[in-house]
DNA sequence: AAGAATTGCGCAATAC
DNA sequence: GGTATTGCGCAATTCT
């Protein structure tokens, strides 16, 4: 009883973290995405051929070998930042198609060290922060929940393997005594 | 019967996923920090005064504010990266010491495009994916647990209560039967 | 001593 | 418009 109330206040504490953040789960526990709908989504490893590679084996986890994204394309020679943007878009084939005018010093002025976009950016890592903080946090939760939940079903069986005995002794003496009174309507109905 | 071993699968599953990555912890359940080794651990924002920033509030959980690790040094002007390695390394102050030769340009030429860094960037690329692919699945099967945990608990503490009042009533008849025959040792040992 | 694994971070794309 | 989430690469660190 006393215990039953501990935890449960864990587990509601977990419970407002989760459903939280987003998506809105219409509270449908229809249990096949409701879990995986998190993480786990689409991720696989990009076919994208170029099998020559090196393949230093011996670490392909679910038979899905970890190969790069864009292995090939690594130009970066200087300036600009590390990001090719694995997906190509338009404005980065811009940039091979126009190496005289790039996008730090033309793009109207836009980019990069513009004010502007330090502010977009410091914003944006302070969210980022922020969501992966309470991304831990929610992992930890579910762990709690998890152990709380597995030692709560320990002593929930503990206890029942006693009722049960306990309900195996009193029928056998109810049946010791009825075999001199058949009135046993109440032990059919306990059996079930 | 049958649920029972479904779950305990699962749970195996997960089982052999948790302990795996590396930590090697002393197979010893102290309850304290078998779960919170993993994530969250010394994770906090750096104290790190510069309370003069924009203030931009009303977002703070937990009490503390995501101020950036070092909004104030952000030179990367050009060339290099990003990245200037929240904790100030001897490196990292050696940069501000003599800007004339820096990393990119110096350092033996093992800096940058030479292949033998792509190589191993390559590699640690590899391995940031798998680390996090597997990250990925702990959480799913650590999410699943807890789901399947919960559904039988629930079914248990059902089964409680049909157990608890089977024994109510068969409690009560025997308690019927004893108002002519003293011999209930085992009624007693029952309410335990 | 060397390579894999983990982790915090910033960036950019995208979702909301 | 803005924040929130997410995949990714980088670098530092830790583990093996």
């Amino acid at each position: 009883m006393m215990s039953d109330s501990r935890v449960s206040s864990v587990i509601q504490e977990w419970a407002s973290s989760y459903p939280g953040p987003a998506h809105s789960q219409p509270l449908n526990p229809s249990m096949s995405n409701q879990l995986a709908q998190m993480d786990m989504l689409q991720y696989q490893a990009p076919g994208l051929g170029r099998g020559g590679g090196e393949d230093r084996g011996s670490e392909t986890m679910m038979g899905m070998s970890y190969l790069p994204y864009s292995s090939s394309c690594l130009s970066s020679t200087s300036s600009s930042n590390h990001h090719q943007s694995h997906a190509a878009t338009q404005q980065d084939f811009s940039s091979f198609l126009l190496p005289a005018l790039r996008a730090p010093v033309n793009k109207r002025s836009i980019s990069k060290d513009s004010p502007e976009y330090r502010q977009r950016r410091e914003r944006n890592n302070i969210a980022v922060r922020k969501s992966r903080d309470k991304a831990r946090r929610r992992i930890v939760l579910t762990q709690q929940r998890a152990m709380q939940l597995q030692e709560e079903n320990q002593k929930l069986q503990m206890r029942m393997g006693q009722l049960t005995q306990e309900l195996d002794t009193l029928k056998h003496i109810l049946s010791q005594r009825h075999l001199q009174g058949p009135e046993d309507a109440a032990a059919g109905d306990a059996s079930i």
